[in-house]
DNA sequence: ATCAGCATGTAAGGCGTTACATGATTCA
DNA sequence: TGAATCATGTAACGCCTTACATGCTGAT
């Protein structure tokens, strides 16, 4: 497996569970998890056919009859494998860049209004998130019983709590800069 | 200037205040922006090369007779124009990857014991930053009626906040996992 | 009939890291 | 004397995004 590409370890989580086209996990990245991680096209297509060629899923046609092609993937015992040992393994890379947070660094180059309504597009921009996450915690609470459903939960409160948090702060950052 | 490269207007961040050598910039960068931003030897020269040759910063040799080359760069208007454009421009890329919550979210392919333990990880390490964080934090409370410098402990406050909501997430996880 | 969604992929190119190469200075 | 820090830069390489190319299906 390619030495620093997460994107393979992503794609054999979700394969753990169920067999799914490229298309399919696309979705699913593009779901609760794109709040921690992101992906496109462009990088899980070549990432499935590279973990194919080296045995960590393999290809499984549906021919559905009529419908178009359509390739659905399954984990192999060397794929749940690779899977197992990233999760043991202590190193993880928490990498945030926070565009916002660089643009109030270094506010003092324009006047102090700019430095607010940069503050207030973020803050728009987390409340809508954050509504988004409550709508999925909602539906994780009716299933927590499920296998697997409290690690999805876990990493819905992350993001709830920490915007949350982001929220709190944009108030008391504002009534800051506007009182100096 | 290269259209989504933000290192370029870190750089130019940075310069707005003084001239600074690159391996300046890099110091800078390593301390509280790190939290928020990351920038490498490899990223900045090439950086500052391309920006010179497109006006936007120039160079001011320091010669400190007997010591080695050292290249001061300063900021031109031009520069200023193109950070203060940065500065008014709405759109914020706030890419957060947390590898820590995608194998949380997978934590399912393996035992509840590799998730508790990876929670743990995590949390060590944000008590290590949040500590550095809070010595940023007195030290800027020193000097908050200087120019600049109530960006510069907003940002950190921000970093606090978010790393405490991290550690009181932790905790009820934790909590969370083990009861079930 | 047309548009959104399903579905797979490639190509170009940008961004960035790590490692390497070089050498001076300062401090223990 | 040796290690750490100052200081600049290049090279290789990998990852990822965006845009493009193609075509089917199902709903309005």
């Amino acid at each position: 497996m390619a030495k620093d590409r997460k994107i393979d370890l992503v794609i054999l989580g979700l394969l753990f569970h169920e067999d799914l086209t490229g298309y399919d996990i696309k979705k699913r990245i593009d779901g609760a998890i794109s709040f921690f991680w992101k992906g496109s096209f462009g990088s899980i297509y070549p990432a499935l056919s590279e973990m194919e060629k080296s045995g960590l899923v393999k290809k499984r046609r549906a021919v559905d009859s009529g419908r178009r092609e359509k390739i659905l993937y399954h984990i192999t015992d060397e794929g749940i494998n690779a899977l197992k040992e990233w999760l043991n393994v202590e190193q993880a890379a928490n990498d945030l860049k926070y565009e916002t947070m660089l643009k109030l660094y270094f506010g003092g180059a324009e006047e102090k209004g700019i430095a607010l309504k940069n503050i207030c597009y973020f803050e728009e921009q987390v409340k809508k998130d954050l509504a988004i996450l409550q709508v999925y915690q909602k539906n994780l609470e009716k299933v927590l019983d499920k296998k697997d459903h409290i690690y999805y939960y876990l990493t819905v409160t992350f993001g709830i709590d920490t915007y949350e948090a982001y929220l709190k702060w944009c108030g008391r950052a504002k009534k800051y800069l506007e009182a100096c």
